[in-house]
DNA sequence: ACCTTTACGGAATAATCATTCCATTATTAA
DNA sequence: TTAATAATGGAATGATTATTCCGTAAAGGT
């Protein structure tokens, strides 16, 4: 019948994630999003429909990339304690030399965005909730064979943990950038697990 | 010689740090300023220059205000462990009762504009270490008079502690206000000092 | 009463915003 | 080749943005 193809609609929306997640939704304009994007004005809004929606599919499109990454690296792990320091390696490595400042898209649209929109704070919840549980499924892991003290509750752990990442996503985004405050930080919310 | 009085500027940069608080730097128009201050156009423009130089007042005046009692509350703390619940308990009860779902305006401005702007970014990381100084002075009370442990250092527990207020400030944005939570994150936060 | 300054309401400006529309070109299956 | 769909560039729309300007009213010190 006709045309077939489009463009790759995953990459185009993982420009725009890219886009987002560095400067925000409001900060992010349709002529920042027609130029990042590399496609017309016209295909953007006949294939997302508008940039609230484009920012909808993003922010999914990061849970099912960035996030779904984390909670598989959680699940496959088979040395625990080894898991847990890694995930805090990697958040202060990643705040450390990305140049633009991104932080979690997550965090971000939290602050910027939770409070007043209904859709984006429930995809947020969904996401933090994932997360939670598989931390909270490594950590019972790790008190059944006997490397975590039996004391403490999985759950407050895990929340505990999560917690401290948003905290740490969070000095990502300001200009004191030193590994030092990375270190203490991690290294005194790792301090926990060893009650 | 001519008309001398004012309004009072301070009670107009409060709305304006309310309206900012609640809403954010680009959420806010012009407008919304106009309508939520009380005063005119003109004088919004005549008094404080643009929307941008009344945000960076509006910050200084939270700074002024909402960490000042926070600081003279730690440095006029006779019973340490106390005060160190106290303002976890604080962070907790604002963000369960708040409607507006406002945090911290310091975590919310890192988030949206420290990293494009310098002169947020600045004002924000002095109220950080104003506030971790603090912090670290009252902890190194504690451990003079052997309430905590000497083994930590004190600056490395001042940097945790504020990072857990961070991620709490964060989930007082989201819309998962549930008390167990923050008790749990407050306590495992807390337990580290027992050590 | 008279300057001088302060504040006001409201119009005006010019830029930017998200979104829509249209005519044209490209692609593919029949 | 032809019909149908996809994608384009670019103009147009209308709303909203921050900011400026102006004429007028109000207030206080001389």
């Amino acid at each position: 019948m006709a045309r077939t193809k489009e463009f790759d609609e995953n990459k185009i929306l993982e420009k725009a994630m890219n886009l987002f997640w560095a400067r925000g939704f409001n900060s992010t304009s349709a002529q920042d999003l027609v130029e990042g994007l590399g496609i017309s004005r016209s295909s953007l809004y006949d294939t997302f429909g508008n940039k609230h929606q484009l920012f909808i599919r993003s922010l999914e499109y990061y849970r099912e990339t960035m996030s779904r990454r984390l909670i598989e690296m959680i699940n496959a792990s088979t040395n625990i304690e080894g898991t847990i320091w890694q995930i805090f390696m990697k958040v202060t490595h990643e705040s450390l030399t990305d140049k633009l400042s991104k932080g979690c898209l997550m965090v971000n649209s939290t602050i910027e965005l939770s409070p007043h929109d209904t859709q984006i704070a429930t995809i947020v919840a969904a996401n933090t909730q994932d997360i939670e549980d598989s931390l909270r499924l490594l950590i019972k892991k790790g008190q059944q064979s006997g490397t975590f003290p039996n004391t403490l509750s999985a759950r407050s752990l895990s929340r505990f943990l999560y917690n401290s990442i948003r905290g740490l996503r969070v000095l990502a985004k300001s200009k004191q950038l030193n590994p030092e405050v990375f270190d203490d930080i991690v290294s005194m919310t790792l301090s926990v697990l060893k009650k």
